[in-house]
DNA sequence: GGTTAATATGTCAAGAGTGACATAGCAGAA
DNA sequence: TTCTGCTATGTCACTCTTGACATATTAACC
């Protein structure tokens, strides 16, 4: 099975979902480590109902139009737990910002500084939303990881992935920056 | 023009090199941020020619092959000064471990930890590899960033990345890792 | 009554990337 | 002489992902 229908089972493996349900989660929050669109998705349940990982019925809604509701099945269970613990296919890094920074020597300093800051500030953006969200989280499911519920654990510690990535990202924009603000017009 | 173009446009501004070349490149060091199949480079080179980015000639070789050797041109090195400094096309994040990570409360805790012990190593051991390019340029390039060649800062700021990423991981995992232990049979 | 927006589900063509297949020159070793 | 391995260039089928197209329900607003 592909890393997709992982994702899926993940989610299902939470509480049950519609597609639409499923399409809002791949923006926000599961977004932030595993993306995809609904023209992926509605494909994807289909792929796993016939496999028999999920199953679904059709909800009636008198405010709004009908929706799939899936359940994820003891089959479907089976395989995200059997998925969970074995080594991440080995993924092929690319970075366009890192690609320019190699790149950065044929660009005028100045006009090279200033992207560099720019990025930054969108990566300190993104850090403090995420921020936001461990505050939140330790407001309302406790200050320290070790005594959550599992499953809030492991929301919390992609969180923290996230939170180091940006954090990091962000200083080594600030960095560049800096670097090349040395070089203006000198 | 895609990023690919832009990859290869890259390395053409530095030196002139073959498509084997290139896909050499593409492996490492410049892999590291950015990867492709010689399958992708070929077609992609014809596409550069096509376009009048770059141009080729045969270079005859005793004890190897003939190759195809190409060159950028002023159209492409405009192309490529152009792109620089233009902020990145957003990409999707799509990281197969973090989403582990997040679903990482279905999964024994002690097989957790194992996978997350594996893969601190695996970051760590990148990490080192990293750091011996760093120190190797720092030997033959000088210390200081601010006096390096401009096109050396622009390899040593990429490189720099890839160090405060595999580090800002490794530490990650272990954090992860630890957690997980203090969940172990208890 | 018409428009806009959110909910809801789908399909399809095109682009990007991978892995396999294919061919060939040359060197060195068995 | 044959085999292995590196150099060297290319194609092709398949998969994954995106963006556009397509349709329908209901609420809210003008």
């Amino acid at each position: 099975m592909r890393t997709l229908g992982y994702a899926v089972l993940s989610l299902l493996s939470r509480e049950d979902l519609s597609g639409y349900d499923l399409k809002r989660w791949m923006e926000r929050p599961l977004g932030y480590f595993w993306s995809a669109r609904h023209s992926q998705i509605y494909p994807e349940l289909a792929r796993l109902e016939e496999e028999g990982f999920v199953t679904h019925h059709v909800v009636e809604q008198r405010e709004r139009p009908d929706k799939k509701v899936y359940g994820i099945t003891a089959s479907g269970r089976e395989a995200v737990r059997e998925w969970v613990t074995e080594p991440p296919s080995s993924q092929a890094t690319r970075d366009e910002l890192v690609l320019k920074a190699y790149s950065i020597w044929l660009a005028d300093p100045d006009a090279a500084a200033a992207l560099f800051e720019e990025q930054e500030r969108l990566h300190e953006e993104q850090l403090r939303h995420y921020e936001e969200i461990e505050v939140w989280m330790q407001d309302n499911w406790g200050e320290s990881p070790e005594r959550m519920d599992f499953d809030r654990f492991a929301s919390y510690a992609a969180l923290r992935r996230g939170i180091g990535y940006e954090r990091d990202y962000a200083e080594w924009c600030r960095w560049v920056a800096a670097k090349l603000e040395e070089r203006r017009s000198v």
